[in-house]
DNA sequence: TTTGTTATTGCAAATTTTCGCATCAAGCGG
DNA sequence: CCGCTTGATGCGAAAATTTGCAATAACAAA
């Protein structure tokens, strides 16, 4: 067990839920795959190891890890996928021209959040924002 | 048939698409209703109007106007809302906690717009941008 | 107005996602 | 180490969403 996967286990615990092998097994091919991942993609990683792991359990467990923010769900392009909250957070910008999928630090967010709270009181989660819209190499060679 | 009606029209027209009954129907749908709807809320605004109006409709007219930006498309926490994408480009932020959701006038983004633009040559649609956090009501008064 | 082209719809089947409930087992107290 | 308590899982059914395809109808052209 990693570093990162015994903090999971702790945080689990502290919040009075039970540690599975079923929540490690998903907690651990999140780690594997590293990136953007659907449920059915988790789904179909971790069934070789425990084949008789149900796929309403891969769901119900990755809205578990949502609600605790261990995991981001997010909506790419009509797809929901999730993926670890590491310690970088970082936002995407999503071409919906070429489809491609750009990964960004946060830190141009953060005066966003800032103003946000001092402004409205919101403490913003910006540790995985997806925003839409064209990249530069999708756009109309003659911009007027 | 209103003027932003008339104005929809045209744009479906004007990319080589057909105006059906069924698209005017989920139009004037959205605009009644007036605010964010899901695929099913939907239907059963539309059903009556045309009982013959087949489900799998609903949800391909709305991919299509999503397609056009003529609705936007949004994940708050976990449903898949619709919205006619109106005159006024706003965001929302939506409490973790309380699942309320605050509608702003999308000024504050603009910075952010210009920023990716110059910096990254990224056109971001920020016409209906999603934040999720916690807000002012909601937060621990203890804060450290 | 009539005709032809082909985008769009309705329908049914396939997939995906959610839900209820009986059973199981993680973690705690003894 | 051994039971309790109750949160979590497996399972099957229900609900939601997507897809393939033949029939329909929008609309451009004649
Ligand atoms: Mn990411
Ligand atoms: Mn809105
Ligand atoms: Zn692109
Ligand atoms: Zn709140």
């Amino acid at each position: 067990m990693s570093h990162q996967e015994q903090h999971f286990a702790e945080k689990i615990r502290a919040q009075g839920y039970r540690l599975t092998p079923q929540r490690q097994l998903v907690l651990d091919a999140l780690c594997a795959m590293g990136g953007h991942a659907t449920a059915g993609e988790v789904f179909e990683q971790v069934s070789p190891q425990m084949p008789a792991l149900n796929q309403a359990t891969v769901y119900r467990t990755l809205e578990f890890l949502v609600e605790l923010r261990m995991v981001a769900r997010s909506d790419i392009t009509g797809q929901t996928v999730y993926e670890i909250v590491g310690e970088q957070p970082h936002y995407h910008l999503v071409c919906r021209r070429c489809e491609h999928v750009y990964e960004m630090a946060a830190d141009q967010l953060t005066d966003l959040a800032d103003w946000l709270l001092a402004e409205h009181g919101f403490r913003a989660d910006l540790d995985h924002l997806i925003i839409t819209g064209v990249c530069a190499h999708c756009q109309t060679p003659t911009t007027s």
